[in-house]
RNA sequence: GCCGGUGUGUUGGAAUUGGUAGACGAGACGGACUCAAAAUCCGUUGUCAGCGAUGGCGUGUGGGUUCGAGUCCCACCACCGGCACCA
């Protein structure tokens, strides 16, 4: 019989699903094992390419973990709040929850295609409300613990989304999504206080077994960097604290830089002599664009202050005092003192503006460039009494003496922003909050979750900024739940990564109406033991993530610090000839297309050989054809099997090495090699002959990666006695099987390969050496040589270095 | 500019972590089967020189360490990803 896909592949989908054989157990007794992949946005194009790469790779694992006796949770669900689905819904007039149905219906469809070993009685739905009753429940935990704030504040605003962006939204000054311009816009928003837990999501890194460019770009985002706040005084008596990393340059200020926001400046309105000058720079400062001020416009500017001036408390010398807009409000304290010695970006501020250069750091030449070094080259002068010190030396004594002499101390600050948690959106959770013009902004009472989202006649977004639910009058006047008088309730909903920043501890015990997941649950299954997910969430879905989780800890909700104890990283899949896949390229690849001609188990098992797991790789047709040659020449096989159950003594030693390879390369992610030992195997099989023992064992390997064709194999050769190939014990190897008699040694004359030699395994050094003089190559080589040393490597090489005779 | 990563045949990629470079695929070429094609099966396939056995060269470039370097060290080049006026 000829291995036909489409003849079996729905009838194991079916079996497996109908006897809910990849159930999970909560409290089994067998050691857990959570694997997790990111839940996918069902959006209208369907799956593609990039899900099954990762999907299929943890399927793997969690067929291997099965096999190996573990209760292995291996879930599934839908992240389907957002705005493609809102948009498509305005576009077509279709309500976004129909939308998202559809959607979602077509995903589970093809997820299934792919045979993925899904629970999927544990399938959950983020817009599903008795979903986001519990996304509600946590956001009201985080303001009562004074976690979310509302906060009036310059935000990124997508000028065609006609929203707000959170930071991590925001790339290259255009919308991640949409790609329109983003500006600045003063807005009320609810922010999320993830800056007090930035520490703890520093230091909490180093126990994860997360490969390290997760752990190394989250900590460049979070951005933690020591120095001193100093206090300088203003000639009006006001108190001018800036941060800076380098206290030890206090002697070479030669004035102050406060950014264009600063309250300062409004105060000081009076006193400024020039306050028109001033005013138009504020104004100018505001019209550019985050972009516009940090990318396209290094070339600095700004306005001296008339009238004021900062005293130096080190020196006690009179500086100038300058507005700019290189100077971030969000950045440490809003005014920065100027040291162009030693800065780049004062040196630059300072030459253009003619401002004095001093150089308190030897080293450099100051009238060329700023001197930045912070190493022990840079030897301290002009700067009292840390003159001949290093700067290694000198940063910790100037902040003993400003913390003394009570102008200054020690502090720590973070790049890392408080996350903008409102978005001015229809499709995604309200926020349960009401706003009473007596008692202020007030949580609804938690009985009252979830807030159902209203019906709305229009999803499109409005002029005013402001959220689509908003023209809903009879959703939005309420009563004050602390008064009883009138109310009205937020109208902004939560962004995409609310859902997904808690949607693990669901799949735990998704159907529970009275908590996030019941306490016995969530102490059985946490943490999730191996989550697999794309690097461009690092700094997005997984940050939020462990934010949320590391709160829901602090309050007693689930019993680790960490949700994730391990964390890997796939590449991305590229089109045909290595570019990014694209709509308007057209190299699109269907998984359903390639289902249809090569079936599914060639898709898993290509997608898994296409290349290594973490680097990008180009789709091929041509190599997809060869993964479907090797199952075909697997199925073959099966119609010339010796009767004995035993292995070949031809192929033992095969089998065995190819059961550890195949093993621990999928622990390690290494999918491509495995599968390339399994077709040497099979390759050997074919040369040796292939007993029904040999085959078992190489099906059981197959299993995780083609697993209906070897379910039914299994069936029709009569293995199936103890249950399906799935349902077996993964396969052992005997490491005293993996040693061959006779061991090949290479050969080598003064490092160059000369020859190979055949020896019993671990032979003597002297047994080794006489058997490589044998070889004529190196008798010729040896001729007139006086043999003065031999390096051997067991069972590997041996080395003769030989010297003229005489 | 800063941080991280990568660089190996025609091609996707292997290499037990310092020990026979190119496993396993793809492609190409040759052969078998076939009236023919497809499929399948069997070979060959880094490069240069040579009819040949064989020899030289070869993992981005240049140095170094070592008996031995794709792997370690130094300097550089190219590409990819992240961050970027963060004081």
């Amino acid at each position: 019989m000829k291995y036909d896909p489409s003849a079996i592949e729905g009838k194991w989908q079916k079996k497996w699903q109908d006897e809910k054989v990849f159930a999970a157990v909560n409290g089994d007794d067998r050691r857990k094992f959570y694997a997790l992949v990111e839940f996918p946005y069902p959006s209208g194009q369907g799956l593609h390419v990039g899900h099954a790469r990762p999907y299929t790779a943890m399927d793997v694992v969690a067929r291997k973990k099965r096999m190996e006796g573990l209760n292995v949770l291996f879930p599934m669900g839908y992240d389907a709040f957002g705005l493609p689905t809102e948009n498509y819904a305005i576009k077509n007039h279709i309500h976004p929850a129909k939308v998202t149905h559809d959607n979602i219906a077509n995903f589970t469809r093809q997820l299934q295609m792919l045979g993925y070993s899904f629970d999927w009685d544990r399938v959950i739905n983020t817009t599903d409300p008795a979903y986001y009753k519990w996304t509600q429940w946590i956001f009201l935990q985080l303001y009562k613990k004074g976690l979310a704030y509302k906060a009036t504040m310059p935000v990124n605003w997508c000028t065609s989304c006609k929203c707000v962006l959170a930071n991590e939204e925001v790339v290259d000054g255009v919308c991640e999504r949409c790609g329109a311009p983003v500006i600045r816009k003063e807005k009320s928003q609810w922010m999320l206080r993830i800056t007090q837990y930035a520490q703890r999501l520093i230091d909490d890194l180093d126990e994860l077994d997360y490969i390290d460019r997760v752990k190394t770009q989250q900590k460049n985002w979070i951005g933690r960097s020591e120095g001193a706040e100093i206090d300088f005084t203003a000639t009006n008596g006001d108190v001018l604290t800036v941060y800076t990393t380098r206290c030890d340059t206090l002697f070479g200020v030669t004035y102050m830089v406060m950014s264009p926001e600063h309250t300062y400046l409004k105060k000081w309105k009076d006193q400024i002599q020039n306050w028109s000058e001033v005013e138009a720079y504020q104004a100018e400062a505001a019209r550019k664009s985050d972009f516009e001020r940090s990318e396209l416009n290094k070339d600095k500017t700004g306005v001296r202050l008339q009238g004021i001036e900062a005293v130096n408390p080190a020196t006690g010398k009179q500086v100038p005092i300058f507005v700019s807009d290189y100077v971030l409000m969000g950045y440490g304290t809003g005014i920065v003192m100027g040291v162009p010695g030693h800065d780049q970006r004062d040196w630059d501020f300072a030459t253009k503006f003619g401002l004095p250069i001093v150089e308190v750091v030897k080293g450099g030449d100051v009238t060329r460039e700023a001197f930045v070094l912070k190493d022990d080259t840079g030897v301290m002068v002009n700067s009292g009494f840390l003159n001949g010190m290093t700067v290694k030396e000198a940063i910790p004594a100037m902040k003993k003496h400003v913390e003394e002499a009570g102008y200054g101390h020690p502090k720590v600050n973070f790049k890392l922003r408080d996350w903008v948690f409102s978005r001015q959106r229809y499709w995604g959770e309200p926020i349960p909050m009401v706003y009473c013009e007596k008692c202020g902004w007030q949580p609804i009472s938690e009985d009252q979750l979830p807030l159902l989202l209203p019906e709305v006649e229009s999803y499109e977004p409005t002029d005013d900024g402001e959220s689509p639910i908003s023209k809903m009058t009879d959703w939005v006047n309420t009563t004050c739940p602390c008064c009883g008088g009138p109310a009205k309730r937020e109208t902004d909903t939560m962004p995409q990564w609310a859902g997904s920043s808690w949607y693990f501890l669901r799949y735990m015990d998704p159907q529970n109406p009275d908590a996030i997941a019941s306490k016995e649950a969530l102490d059985y299954w946490s943490p999730v033991d191996w989550y697999n997910g794309g690097m461009e969430h690092t700094t997005l879905h997984l940050l939020y993530s462990r934010f949320w989780h590391k709160f829901l800890y602090d309050i007693g909700v689930v019993p680790t610090k960490e949700p994730y104890a391990k964390r890997t990283s796939h590449g991305m899949i590229l089109g045909e000839g290595g570019e990014k896949m694209s709509k308007s390229r057209g190299n699109v690849i269907n998984p359903n297309d390639v289902i249809a001609q090569y079936g599914a188990d060639t898709m898993r098992t290509y997608i898994m050989f296409i290349g290594d797991f973490e680097k990008a790789a180009a789709w091929s047709d041509n190599a997809v054809k060869g993964c479907r040659r090797f199952l075909d020449r697997v199925w073959n096989l099966s119609a010339q099997l010796t009767d004995s159950p035993a292995y070949t003594p031809a192929n033992e030693s095969a089998i065995h090495k190819t059961i550890k390879k195949v093993s621990e390369d999928i622990e390690a992610l290494k999918f491509n090699t495995a599968i390339a030992a399994l077709m040497a195997l099979v390759n050997d099989l074919y040369q040796n002959g292939c007993s029904k023992g040999d085959y078992k064992t190489l099906l059981l390997l197959l299993s995780p990666f083609a697993p209906h064709m070897v379910e039914e194999l299994w069936e029709t050769l009569g293995f199936n006695a103890s249950g399906m190939a799935c349902q077996q014990s993964w396969p052992a190897y005997d490491p005293a099987k993996l040693v061959d008699s006779v061991v090949t040694v290479a050969v080598q004359v003064g490092g160059k390969m000369k020859a190979t030699v055949q020896v019993p395994t671990d032979s003597p050094e002297d047994a080794v050496v006489a058997a490589a003089m044998a070889d004529p190559k190196v008798a010729k080589a040896a001729e007139g040589m006086d043999l003065v040393k031999t390096i051997l490597v067991k069972n590997k090489l041996v080395n003769l270095i030989f010297k003229p005779k005489g």
